[in-house]
DNA sequence: ACGCTTATGTTAAATTTTTGTCAATTCCTG
DNA sequence: CAGGAATTGACAAAAATTTAACATAAGCGT
């Protein structure tokens, strides 16, 4: 029962605002007002006031936002007070680094399993994560409670292990691979397109050149 | 002068296009219709002649788009017609796996040098590119003629390095690290927050089981 | 060469997103 | 405990973005 469709522009900006005041929290500031809030992120009150009012009353009229208690619900609302048990299809080098990037397990995301469809790879261990082949990723998945594969293979690979991962039943896929999966609707995905990005900025390069 | 602002939600969808256009072209097919791309992309037809028009007629009435032409153009307008070229900083598992990434040399982004700021790793050498101490990074910028720097060291490190890069006269900063960059105007900054894009696909999968 | 079909470029409408405003509520001081 | 200051939540206005509609231009077949 989708209470209102929330739209994605807010949603994506919700990680910044934990971020901000995570950093309010570890400085021992217990209270901020949107108008503070606006001042240090660079955005209008109006809008953090109109995105957390998305979800609910949490400031108090008068008095502002309790940081401690601001923290807590936006990362309720993003999911992160429970655990995601996470794979990795693909152990290059992206998928290593991922692996060895601690500040995912503190948020509740856990790397359970490393595949590789290489057979060379498989057996070293990352980070005490085993790489297994491939033929081991769907059974892997049911008897581990997997909800996340995180994609970093190429994308002529990226389309049939995504479906394969569909079939397992996985919840959401966090694609780096350079193709649009085209998926049963009830899995969510999430792209990374790094060349995407690249490209964005080099556009802001040459557009800011010409603004001489 | 700059003509009319272009927006950034336009600037955003011109790399997919380019990424459609050039599987087209693979394929061998010379002209495309709106509407056809329409089908394939899962976007309006609408949109893709608006965004188009925003950078000029690329397109024949009657038509349609002439594919190497288009995608030739838009090339041009995300400045993939000249070479970039790029330092990183953080020679981490990060660092390196972007190095490894050869898609970015065949579009022109050049890796150039790698700089970290532990001894230990100085010297290494990753495919091909020597990692040297942070104390030569401004002067390989001059040197080099370095216009983009990829930030990938934590967060604390990443502003102070992010204001020595400005002061080099660094034109853009791919920004990997968990901090927004407050610099000069003129200074690009194309940021990639993985830990933000996780909590959406998090929020997401949230959402899409309440909504059962 | 003519007319029908196709498909763009452009303008207008609809929708979404962002910003501004203000009454209502709470805090805080004297 | 009363009154003024502060600040939210809600609503309204403005801006931006997306979609629709259509006149116009070019292709294509006969």
């Amino acid at each position: 029962m989708e209470e209102k469709e929330i739209s994605q522009a807010v949603v994506g900006r919700l990680p910044r605002y934990l971020r901000y005041l995570g950093e309010l929290r570890d400085e021992g500031i217990e209270r901020v007002s949107s108008q503070e809030l606006s001042d240090i992120m660079q955005v209008t009150a109006s809008q953090i006031r109109q995105d957390l009012n998305t979800f609910g009353g949490f400031g108090q009229q008068g008095y502002g936002y309790n940081v401690g208690h601001l923290y807590d619900e936006i990362g309720k609302i993003l999911g992160l007070n429970r655990e995601h048990r996470l794979i990795i299809v693909g152990a290059g080098h992206l998928g290593q680094a991922l692996v060895n990037y601690s500040n995912f397990e503190r948020r509740g995301f856990l790397f359970c399993g490393l595949f590789d469809s290489d057979p060379k790879v498989c057996g070293k261990k990352i980070r005490s994560i085993a790489v297994r082949p491939m033929e081991e990723m769907a059974g892997f998945i049911r008897d581990h409670n997997i909800d996340i594969a995180v994609l970093t293979i190429p994308k002529n690979a990226a389309v049939e292990t995504a479906e394969q991962l569909a079939a397992c039943g996985i919840k959401g896929i966090w694609n780096f691979a350079h193709v649009d999966l085209r998926l049963p609707g009830h899995i969510q995905v999430e792209n990374v397109h790094l060349s995407d990005s690249l490209m964005k900025l080099s556009y802001n390069l040459s557009s800011s050149e010409e603004a001489t």
